[in-house]
Formats: C-alpha cells, structure tokens, sequence
DNA sequence: ACTTTGAGCTTACAACTGTAAGCCAATTTA
DNA sequence: TAAATTGGCTTACAGTTGTAAGCTCAAAGT
C-alpha cells in the first residue's frame, strides 16, 4: 500500500473514531485527543500527523456533516419531483436523516450554539447552504420575491432543526405526531408569507 | 452572622461564580469544581457541602434562568397590556433579555441540547413556561382552539429563540434587522394559523 | 457549661490530560 | 543504490482534575 494511501486510511480511521464516540452523552468538547487516538488505534502523538489539533478535526467533522447534509438535499430533491409536496416530502427526508445519523445531526445542533466561534460560523454556513437550496424551491412553487423565499426557507428550517431535536429526545412512536405538528406550522408559515407577502420587508 | 446565613451566602458565591465564568468560549461542561471554587473563594473540597457535584449545580443555574425568564414574562405582560402589539413587544422584550443577560440565554440554548438529560429536560421545561403563556395571549386575542394557540406558540418561540442566538454572533447594530426579520416570520405564522387554522391537526 | 454539629480548611492521591523530544523503519526520491 | 522523507512509536513531563480523609473551631443545642 502506498504511503499516501496509508496516511489518509488512518486519517479516515480517525474521523470514525471521533464520529463513533460522540453521543447523546458526550459532545465533541468532552472528546480528547488521547480517547479518539485510542480508538483510532494510534498512539497519541501520531494524532498531530494528521491534525494540528482537536479545532481541526472538530471543523473537518463539521464539513463532513454538512456534505451528508447536502446529500440529503440532493435526495430531497430528487422526490420533491416525484411526490410534489415540498412540505412534507421535506420533513419526512430531514426525520430520517436524524433518526439514521443521530450522531451527526446531534454534533450540528451543539456546534451551531458551541464555544468555538470558527465551529459555529462553519454550522451556520452549511444550515444556510441548506435553507438556500430550500428558499429555491419555494420561489418555483410560489413565485415570491427572492429575499422573501429566503426568509421563509429560514424559518422553516428553524422549526425542522428544532423538530429533529425534539425527536433525539423522544420514543420513535412519537416521530409522527412531531412531524404532523412541524408540517402544520411550516403550512401556516407558507399560507401566511403568501397572503401577507405583499408587504415590505423593513430593515 | 448566623451559621445559616452565611452558608447560604457562600452558596450564593458559588453560583455567582459559575455565573461568571460562563461565556461565549465557556459553556457549563467546560468549567471545573476547582476553578470554580476558586473564583466563590473556598477550598476546592469545600463545595461538596452546598451541591453533591458539578451536576447539581448546573441545575440549579437552569432554574435560576428559568426564573429570570419568568420575570421576563411578567415585564413583558405588562407592556403588551399598555402597547397591545404582542408580537413585536414579546420580541423586543426578548432580545433585551439576550443582550442584557448573554450568559444567562447562552446557558439555556447550549443545555438544550446539551449532554445532560436532566438538563435538557429542566430547559425544556422553562421553554414550555415560556410558550403557554405566549399561548395564553394568543389566544384571547385569536381566539383559536387551545391546541392550535400552543402549536403556534411553540413555533413562534423557537423562533424568537433561534433569533436570539444570531443575535449573540452579531454586531449590535444588526439588531433591528435581525428582530424585523422575525417580526415578519411570526407576522407570517400568525396570518396562517388564523386562516389556516380551521383545518384539523392530525396525530 | 458541655456537647454536638457542620462549614471550611489542608493534605494527599490516583487518574487523566496535551504535547515536547527523539528514535525507527519503510517508502519515496535522487 | 544511497539519501531523504515521514508516519508511527515510546518515553517523559508538567499541569489539571475530582474527591477521600481528617482536622479546626465557632455556632447551636442541651
């Protein structure tokens, strides 16, 4: 095996231990170096190899988050043609993204508000990526004005960010009532920013 | 000084002292007994005799912010009884509370999601507080079923609070923006849900 | 007046942390 | 083939952490 090769194997095999380790009970703040190097199957030092330290796999983290996330756009997308309700078909893709990478969403959802301002600025900008891509959407269905689709994707990611909180927290047979009760908001959202759209936006 | 007083008084000092530690680069679980101690000026064995360990202690800030929230609640009842607009007075009042009380916010949106179960519960709870009495306006000046009056609420709470958060990342005079914003967002929910609203929701 | 209580202290220990210094061996380059 | 590069290792150190054991001494209780 080339060198090069080798090197990005043990790299890979660190950015799992991290993943793996993280938890409804430990955040990536409560990681250290000597645990994910452990798992890693590395002795400690050889973590600096790879990583100059614990911020920089933490942002490498943060972008592998947000390259999942945006795979699940692309998926999103792909039904949205088929199924037509870009509401629902939304929240049902986001619910099970959640559910089947728990871990991933749950290092997302405390970075945005974490210690690091550099963990935070990267979550923000990957969470905009997405509700960009959703403002897009909604501008085809409803024909509003850019800044307005915008503004609303923004807050219907909010409320679907918060759902999928709510769900880390509660027993699968509730998974349904939550996603009824975020798709009923996103529905008032919807309704309302079309009727009342007519009027300015201030700033 | 009675022996009751005075312990009470160093409990207080330990809570101030948490308190004041937190910040945007120090969230709860990133602060240690010692340190702790130190800054309320005990031994660092000491602080075993007001809180059985770090955990305890941490709930007792999310109550104490709770409470603040509350008092919140209370100013803002008042000025939406003298100014009438509920949305614009509750979102005014909220960010003064953020702006004025960063720390404390802060410790409410990380716990929220943070690694604790007992936290997140004790913060959701305060959040609940927070939304039924939202709820409770709502619904005398809409006059909608109960249950629709909470969902509302719920949604325009999380938003509020997610704008909140932007708000501690943001130079102060992005303020009006980022509240005008919302204001809009919640303008948005309310229209719907009154029009909207006839339809049932489903569980 | 005598005893009990308990907040706070000092000392001590074992566990863990990040990381510096330097060697080894295998791949890559010249 | 000889030299250079480099991923991984071992060892080592200084710092921090939580907390156990036990003392002191002033307030509270009798």
């Amino acid at each position: 095996m080339s060198r090069a090769q080798q090197k990005e194997r043990t790299r890979k095999a660190i950015i799992e231990a991290a993943f793996s380790q993280l938890s409804a009970e430990k955040s990536f703040a409560s990681l250290s170096l000597r645990e994910v190097a452990r798992e890693a199957g590395i002795a400690p030092t050889s973590f600096y190899r790879h990583f100059a330290d614990m911020d920089e796999l933490g942002l490498t983290l943060v972008d592998e988050a947000g390259l999942m996330l945006r795979q699940l756009m692309r998926q999103a997308r792909q039904r949205i043609e088929k199924n037509g309700s870009v509401i629902s078909t939304s929240i049902e893709t986001f619910m099970e993204f959640v559910t089947g990478n728990s871990n991933v969403f749950r290092l997302l959802l405390r970075e945005r508000s974490g210690t690091s301002a550099a963990f935070r600025a990267a979550v923000a900008r990957e969470i905009q990526h997405f509700s960009a891509e959703l403002a897009h959407y909604l501008r085809k269905e409803t024909a509003c004005p850019d800044d307005l689709a915008q503004l609303q994707a923004e807050a219907m990611v909010t409320l679907v960010f918060h759902t999928g909180a709510d769900a880390l927290d509660a027993p699968p047979e509730q998974y349904a009532k939550l996603s009824n009760r975020t798709i009923m908001q996103l529905r008032w959202l919807a309704h309302g920013a079309a009727s009342y759209g007519r009027h300015k936006l201030k700033d």
